[in-house]
DNA sequence: GTCCAATAAGACACCGTTGTCATATCGGGG
DNA sequence: CCCCGATATGACAACGGTGTCTTATTGGAC
């Protein structure tokens, strides 16, 4: 049947607590009865039952990433990057989907945890924010980390760009090259990252001094279809925008979707700005300037903040960076 | 501390084995009994530890998803069709991203099975052709289903949909529309699919009797750039195309953008059909005519039948749909 | 009234590890 | 040479459930 730690310890010929002692590279076992009982693993190919190690011990090898569906490729990004600090630490990532509106989020959350006795959480936005969730992970006294939380929940520990600051630098670029008509797509109001890319474009124009226009301003929901009827709302404006800011790539492709359906040429008609980098930034015409948003590696480095034992709260911050591609030119004198 | 069968024997006042009845819907449980457990496992809010079935039963309430990072849609489609069904079924779902190309591929798949005693196994493409993959679970005897699989391993179970013949379908619909001299752009030749959608444009052509050009078939790799390239070769053609078929829809987003380039229009200088109906087909423009694969769909079936106690071998077809949408249209009379 | 199958529930071993404690040996300071 | 802490290893009891077996108790069929 199974190959199980006392096969192994037969073959070496040591007791299982030995091989339990090799498995977990704890100290006082000898060079020679070491090599004896990894020769013994190797032999019989040998992979220690999960189950009895969760249960004997404190320590369950599995960690969960919990999420809500809104971008495949956001989440995408972050499982590979979660992913590819857990197998570097011989861990197991459940990934969990969940509804962040639902009532029972907190049950949900908690029955997965006494399930599986996950070591630890990520969370992913919107989650991260979903208070229902903290309360239940921190009642549980379990370690997670926050991939770009919204709220700064001094309790916790975390990792994020400065989306304030990218948003910011996004509508500083299209200042720069002349535009002072600029249309703004809010994101999703579930997530918070819609207000910080909101507050950054206009603190962009405050500082270049230029008025703030709630009519340039319009909602969206991080989808496609919410960029094109941004677009055509601001389209039809008597005193059109020159520059639209879409604040994630989704909405910006309905921009330009949109822009073309009308006979307008991106970017020497209008110019267009998306945000994250998605790959569909490069997967439209004309490729998107957008905002580089590094989710890898932010999923990446709060994986490995959950595996550090360092038990400070940390806030770490990742850079992002300006992509300027084709959908925006300087503004056309007209 | 945790609460465990024990807290609840002891406030339902029955055995631990009774309440373990309950929670496993066994027969030969009074209903007063079950009503009581039933209270017991809310008051506390109780959640049976998985180490522990997994140990001592003979299930382990867990499957594995294993797959090869192509397409993000793809991927993200395929986990939510199979977290679906697993969770009408109480099962959590281990995503397992892996490389196909690796050299201990078997290996990485027999410690996740020795682990996690994973009580089946779904595969996506490409996994499901690689034949260490394949061996390596039977050795197991562990069941499996595979979705989209190229070969036909009559040994196992499978959900797929008729890739040869959507491919004709898309063909014949160019055909149709007039276009005598269209361009394919072969997917990646790790996938048996791109040979079947290839096969499916032959065999298209050979019906309505034009011939087969090699000229006018390009390699891809089923990204963005490799449908660029093709595009640039086939439309560098003294006797350009008239249509070109790109086997997935990142591709043809490729194929689109060089045309823009050039300073093409489609559809009216060029058709261009796509693969897959991924999210991408709407989000260009002109949206593009493809196949809409019922990812999502066939992933739930492949999971059912995982958990179906039908031990026939079944082979599930699910039905595909041509999606005609604006990057395709009438040849245009020259 | 007797017998047997179906129903209902508990006792107890066991799953494959790790934690704790006990034991043995070794090396060096006094 | 003795003693003690560091090193090295093993015995054994958990961990929290399920599988198997045993024991009552019913309710027809004869």
């Amino acid at each position: 049947m199974r190959v199980t730690i006392k096969d192994v310890s037969r073959i070496a010929g040591v007791s299982i607590k030995t091989v339990s002692r090799v498995l977990n590279k704890e100290k006082y076992v000898s060079d020679e009865t070491r090599r004896k009982v990894e020769e013994a693993v190797a032999a019989l190919n040998f992979s220690p039952s999960l189950a009895a190690r969760t249960l004997a011990g404190s320590r369950s090898f599995q960690i969960a990433l919990i999420y809500d569906n809104h971008s495949p490729y956001y989440i995408h990004a972050v499982q590979e990057g979660v992913w590819n600090r857990c197998r570097e630490e011989g861990v197991r990532m459940l990934a969990q989907p969940v509804d962040v509106e639902s009532p029972t989020l907190a049950q949900e959350i908690g029955g997965l945890i006494d399930e599986t006795h996950v070591d630890g959480v990520i969370l992913s936005s919107p989650v991260t924010d979903a208070p229902a969730a903290l309360e239940e992970l921190e009642r549980r006294g379990i370690r997670f980390v926050r991939i770009s939380p919204g709220t700064n929940h001094a309790l916790t520990s975390s990792v994020f760009m400065d989306d304030v600051q990218a948003a910011d630098d996004m509508t500083t670029h299209l200042i720069n090259q002349g535009h002072r008509r600029i249309g703004f797509v809010i994101g999703h109001p579930n997530h918070m990252a819609s207000d910080q890319r909101h507050f950054g474009y206009r603190r962009a124009l405050d500082r270049a001094g230029i008025a703030y226009e709630p009519g340039l301003v319009r909602p969206g929901t991080f989808d496609f279809e919410s960029g094109m009827e941004a677009a055509e709302a601001l389209l039809k404006l008597s005193a059109k925008p020159s520059a639209i800011f879409a604040s994630n790539d989704d909405m910006a492709a309905g921009v330009l979707s949109y822009a073309h359906r009308i006979g307008l040429d991106v970017p020497h008609d209008l110019s267009v700005a998306g945000f994250d980098d998605t790959p569909l930034a490069q997967l439209v015409w004309p490729p998107l300037t957008t905002v580089r948003q590094p989710v890898r590696e932010l999923a990446y480095a709060a994986t490995d903040q959950l595996f550090c034992p360092d038990p400070a709260i940390v806030h770490q911050r990742l850079q992002h960076e300006l992509m300027v591609r084709g959908s925006t030119a300087p503004l056309r004198k007209s």
